[in-house]
RNA sequence: GACUCAGUAGCUCAGCUGGUAGAGCACAUCCCUUUUAAGGAUGGGGUCCUGGGUUCGAAUCCCAGCUGAGUCACCA
């Protein structure tokens, strides 16, 4: 048996005493909901006189219990309203049980309760539900956390956040600003999703167990197929098989998708997190820069109404235009090197002077990159798209129409990180599996990120993939932006976190003790003084003490059981210590 | 992976230089009987994260571990 706390039982026992009543705390039938709470505190009218037969159902959140008339407070899904409950009203005839018992009593916080009667506003002014009947719904047998909150202060707010991701179900009750980032997040997502459509674009699925995980440079999950006998990666990317859909003869496919990465965790990286990339035929990176700003700028406006969007203490502003920033120019501001045209020799002296740490197996691409990320990526909080990168970084990117060692390649800064990435995608088959075999030598080289071989999607594009352009962009990242929440996990409705400790250790059964010879009342007893098991038991040194322990716990807690014998208690010890296996 | 901080009642937290474990809310009982986070009174509730150590005595001091948060590193 788990111990439960006194709350607890006594909610058990509230859910007994209500089968007794004949009461169904599990009821199964439909209940006719015909509005929510936010819906009448937003229209009710007074002399409209509306919403004269209201029935809502929510959890109980609150009782104010003042004798023949209560106030309650319920929370649907849109919000809050209160209720008023009057004795007569509830129990017509003389019996007055379901109010006085029922609501008074059983009833507790949490419990979801469904009632029908009409709306008015009360003396002091608040739009409230006067209640004509009542119905238990469900009951719950675990107290929650009571926040309360006067004038937007809120008191005993439910903070841990390890509790807060570990029972986001919580999280979600009793703190209303968690719910509207994750109606937001879908907001974001269908609000991307309409625009796409209305393009003409279409969605798609593709493999997230793939045999290789290409499209991006990162460590794996590895699982295996039992079947087939072969090891399966979890994708980290999907850009491979888009482009195959492009070369199979659609104009512009997309995909909201999982992608998984082994790496590590922290406030901005999940295992998992989601990923739109969309790729359209015909067009090249600066038609995508245009279209990625108008999508982001749209998502703003859906969301906000506007398109500024409070982010910590500072405001982003996600009106379209962006500027644009080579990659060599951002460079240039930031650290005043001219990097255009140096070799890697030169780069590693560039990043010695700045105080940049290289190692051997750095590239000439990954040396620009740590340049970049060191001492650029921060300076762009406003959205700006750096755009031109080298093509050593890139291996999936069309080079530059002007300037070979670049890439048509850009990505979207928003407040020193990268929102989006987007290329006019790399179709000259010769080409990409140059890059791919220069990516094997980064590897063996030591770069353990550099991206696999994948001999399909070569042969893929060796068929012709028409001009496309591609763009991918972080959800989570998104979300957080537009929900000025700074921790991926807050976006997520269940972030990874390492596994619960187990609370109870395993117990022996009261069986297992009867076996050796302790009565079951004392078994519960003994184990109530914290030896859980025989084991433990065996290894008590003074039956006396234990013996003392015993009976004093029988007086206090006054479970009238008649006390051992010190000899009794000295021969349990002693058969617990029996091997009986 | 390194460092810093934290873990005490269902929730939020206090607990000093080591000496009987505290408050508010929640819960229970009673009183009141149209209230707005909190009407009044009384009461119950604890593996002080775990395991060692120091000590006559540890929530408190020391060591190790677990979990979480933060900073950095690694990494998109």
């Amino acid at each position: 048996m788990i111990s439960l706390s006194e709350q607890e039982i006594i909610r058990r026992n509230s859910l007994k005493r209500l089968r007794e009543l004949g009461i169904d705390p599990y009821p199964a039938a439909e209940y006719p909901v015909n509005v929510l709470a936010e819906e009448i505190k937003n229209n009710y009218k007074a002399d409209l006189n509306n919403y004269q037969e209201v029935c809502l159902a929510g959890r109980l959140m609150g009782q104010r219990i003042m004798g023949k008339a209560s106030f309650a407070e319920l929370q649907d899904s849109s919000g809050r309203i209160q209720l008023y409950v009057n004795r007569d009203e509830l129990c017509p005839g003389e019996d007055k049980t379901f109010y006085n018992e029922v609501f008074k009593k059983l009833l507790d916080i949490g419990d979801t309760i469904g009632v029908k009667g009409f709306v008015f506003i009360t003396q002091m002014g608040e739009i409230s539900v006067h209640v004509r009947e009542l119905v238990l719904l469900s009951k719950s047998l675990r107290p929650l956390p009571v926040v309360k909150e006067k004038d937007g202060v809120t008191y005993d707010a439910y903070t841990d956040m390890e509790q807060r991701y570990r029972m986001r179900y919580v999280d979600l009750i009793v703190n209303p600003h968690v719910k509207d980032t994750f109606v937001k997040r879908t907001r974001i997502i269908n609000t991307m999703r309409e625009m796409f459509n209305e393009n003409g674009y279409l969605e798609v699925e593709t493999p997230i167990l793939q045999p290789i995980p290409g499209g991006a440079a990162a460590r794996p999950f590895i699982t295996h197929h039992n079947t087939l006998d072969m090891p399966l990666y979890l994708r980290i990317a999907n850009e491979l098989y888009l482009k195959r859909l492009i070369v199979g003869g659609f104009d512009g496919v997309y995909e909201f998708a999982k992608d998984f990465r082994n790496e590590g965790m922290d406030r901005t990286h999940n295992p998992e997190f989601t990923v739109m990339e969309i790729y359209v035929a015909y067009k090249d990176y600066k038609w995508m820069m245009e279209f990625t700003e108008q999508m982001v700028e749209r998502v703003a406006l859906a969301l906000h109404g506007k398109t500024t969007v409070q982010l910590g203490d500072k405001v982003i502003d996600y009106k379209a235009p962006y500027p644009r920033v080579t990659m060599y120019e951002a460079i240039k501001t930031h650290t005043g090197y001219d990097i255009a045209g140096k070799s890697e020799t030169e780069l590693r002296e560039i990043c010695d002077k700045l105080g940049i740490e290289t190692d051997p197996s750095m590239g000439k691409g990954k040396l620009i990159d740590e340049i970049f990320g060191e001492k650029c990526e921060a300076h762009y909080v406003q959205p700006t798209f750096i755009i031109d990168y080298p093509v050593e970084m890139s291996p999936l990117t069309k080079k530059h129409r002007d300037n070979p060692g670049l890439t048509e390649r850009f990505e979207l800064m928003v407040n020193g990180k990268e929102l989006a990435n987007a290329y006019s995608e790399l179709n000259d088959p010769i080409d990409q599996r140059e890059r791919f075999e220069e990516q094997l030598r980064l590897s063996e080289k030591g770069d353990d990120e550099a991206m696999f071989i994948d001999q399909d999607f070569l042969r893929a594009l060796e068929y012709g993939m028409p001009p496309t352009s591609g763009m991918g962009i972080g959800i989570d990242r998104l979300t957080m932006f537009m929900t000025n929440n700074l921790s991926i996990q807050d976006v997520l409705f269940f972030p990874q976190m390492k596994p619960e400790p187990k609370r109870q250790e395993t117990e022996s059964s009261t069986e297992e003790f009867e076996a050796a010879g302790i009565p079951a009342g004392w078994a519960e007893v003994i184990k109530s003084i914290g030896y859980t098991t025989l084991g433990k038991l065996k290894e008590v040194d003074k039956h006396t003490k234990l013996h003392q322990d015993l009976c004093g716990y029988n007086k206090k807690n006054k479970l009238g059981l008649t006390n051992p014998l010190p000899d009794e208690v000295k021969s349990w010890i002693e058969a617990a210590g029996e091997d009986r296996s």
